[in-house]
DNA sequence: TCGCGAGCAGAAAGCGCTTTCTATCCTCGA
DNA sequence: TCGAGGATAGAAAGCGCTTTCTGCTCGCGA
């Protein structure tokens, strides 16, 4: 039926010791040898059988990539530059070819621990999780004693665009200054003359979100503003959209708004120009992220920059073991303030 | 160490059959002995080694979802809905819960089959094939190949937007209908009165473009309208920005353009209006795919929409064999023409 | 010439689970 | 009261691979 390891042997004329050592090259085979086998190989078509071959050897090839959401590019630009770093890994040496696969826990914190468990299950190399996490006390225990069990039980975690976890010294983590961020957007909006901004912010009980909006927070406080109209909302455009209407209604002088990343703000747009307000003539608008398309909206994004592809690559090559973690375990990730045109001074 | 089922059987006074019976559920077990072992297991913290299991059943529970650029909107909003089935699909029965993983192939043919043959050597339940394929027969024989043989393993094959394997009548398809989706809007274009349109087609060599590129032209002929210029270069903004001053040059009275997708439409639109052209006033602009931003642009693009979120559900389902395949083993899905603001008549 | 170690191949013991086949215990119906 | 048969639980044989431990064969120095 399906061909095994010791069709190959009987085929090559060798032990399946053999074939197996030719295979994971890992010991030495004489070269005339391993030729045979892999003719064997070859000929038999043979695939190995990744379970057994886990199971015997206690290890997996498989890299699990959480993310909050697959469909949003922020997410996806950095799965897709972690893939391709963990990829690449394997280009080396026979066998160093790992499997990342993305997971897509649209923010929910069931399934997060669902996937982590399944990842348990199959006894992954490596995680990441990617972006931020519910702040939840009660889930965050139990992320990080899941985390804590599979660490010890040899798997690499590491942590991108979410704050360490706690007590745990042992995993990587890349985190994003979204509070610095936040804080420099809003020092440039005030700088312009803003004193009225309102706040689209994400989900409340995300790290994320209350980083940004404590940043903004502080750039307020240090200018000695009063904090404009906030909303919750989630991170898509509809949020954005809908966030308009109540913002002017709690402040209707509102000069400017601040979105919780740059989605969300090109609903923003959206809303204000059906309202008919010109941007940044009547509002300015500012998001976060400076995602793709945020250079290509109309007018042009003021942003804060996120290193997504890099931070990514180097999540994965910290989850293969190809780069050492940072000293302290924890990273620092600095946003850049990008101005471009949907900010300008209040009118008048 | 790590513990075990057989640690569990002790712990509950039963034998590891019993303890492997309650955890798949699948043969009766009396009430008060799952009780004792249910709560042996979480007392130990038990977790099933999935190799071993997986060795033993000769299954596994990973579905393996291959996109072409998971930073692309397109896939991810395919891959998000498509894993979002496959969990459900859990649900139902204890042990019907799935991995579904999504794999980036960055479009190299190379990386889809070593994809392919990791899912395969995990046994994978089911495999996603999303988006066009590369049009080398070689490759294209390679992937058929290997996908026949996974479907004769017991792994169930879905190809979703992408064209069924000539020879197999075993996977099912769900093909967008991107021929005539092409038509339909150079036909929109034509009825404008459009009679000199620029076409940025995405890379010559997938079927995605092709089918495209096939159904504009057809439109062209069905109308006596002569051919205008054409550019092809990948799936991306930068495409689109570039492709303009070659289209221009080659036809400087060019009043429309056609993108291969929404994408490359926004890069046609930032191009043009560096040059200081309107949209739709001097060019009219027309996209494909419909993705959350386009209706966003300044002006908001026409477009194809394609339903990219239903396609990845039924997909999933598919995977899950939660659906029924389609008829023939292949179904067509239709686009629809969105028209927004990017497209009008040609002035004068 | 003999012995020793390097170099390579094989034997075999698992890895932790599933599942068939068996054994046991009841519960009924006659 | 006895036997048949349903309902449960256990024994044990693998699933296909890795890896330690052994064993053999040479080549070379003494």
């Amino acid at each position: 039926m399906t061909v095994t390891l010791a069709d190959v042997a009987a085929r090559a004329r060798v032990s399946p010791a053999t074939v197996s050592r030719v295979l994971n090259g890992n010991y030495p085979v004489a070269a005339s040898t391993r030729e045979r086998v892999l003719k064997a190989v070859d000929e038999l078509d043979y695939v190995l059988n990744g379970p057994a071959s886990s199971l015997a050897a206690a290890t997996s090839d498989l890299v699990g990539v959480l993310v909050n959401d697959i469909a949003d590019p922020f997410f996806g630009i950095m799965a897709s530059a972690a893939q391709s770093a963990i990829g690449e890994g394997a280009s080396g040496r026979a066998g160093g070819e790992k499997l990342a696969v993305v997971c897509n826990t649209n923010g929910s914190p069931e399934r997060e621990l669902t996937y982590l468990t399944l990842l348990q299950r199959q006894r992954a190399a490596a995680v990441i999780l990617m972006g931020g996490s519910l702040e939840d006390p009660e889930h965050l225990a139990a992320t990080a004693a899941k985390l804590a069990r599979m660490a010890e039980a040899g798997t690499r975690v590491v942590l991108c665009g979410r704050p360490p976890v706690p007590g745990d010294a042992h995993t990587a983590a890349l985190v994003f200054d979204n509070r610095a961020g936040g804080r420099r957007l809003t020092e440039h909006l005030l700088g312009l003359g803003h004193t009225r901004i309102g706040y689209v912010a994400g989900p409340a009980d995300r790290t994320t979100t209350r980083h940004r909006l404590e940043g903004h927070r502080e750039a307020l406080a240090a200018a000695g503003v009063a904090e404009g109209p906030t909303v919750h909302g989630p991170y898509d455009r509809a949020a954005g959209h809908a966030a308009v209407a109540e913002l002017l209604a709690r402040d209707p002088g509102l000069t400017a708004i601040v979105a919780a990343n740059d989605t969300v703000a090109l609903g923003v747009c959206a809303a204000l120009r059906e309202r008919g307000l010109s941007i940044p003539g009547d509002v300015s608008v500012a998001g976060f992220d400076d995602l793709p398309f945020s250079v290509d909206a109309v007018p042009a994004l003021t942003t804060v920059r996120l290193p997504l592809h890099d931070s990514g690559v180097r999540a994965g090559r910290l989850a293969m073991g190809t780069e050492d973690a940072p000293a302290h375990g924890t990273e620092t990730v600095p946003g850049e303030l990008v101005v471009r045109d949907s900010t300008a001074p209040p009118r008048g």
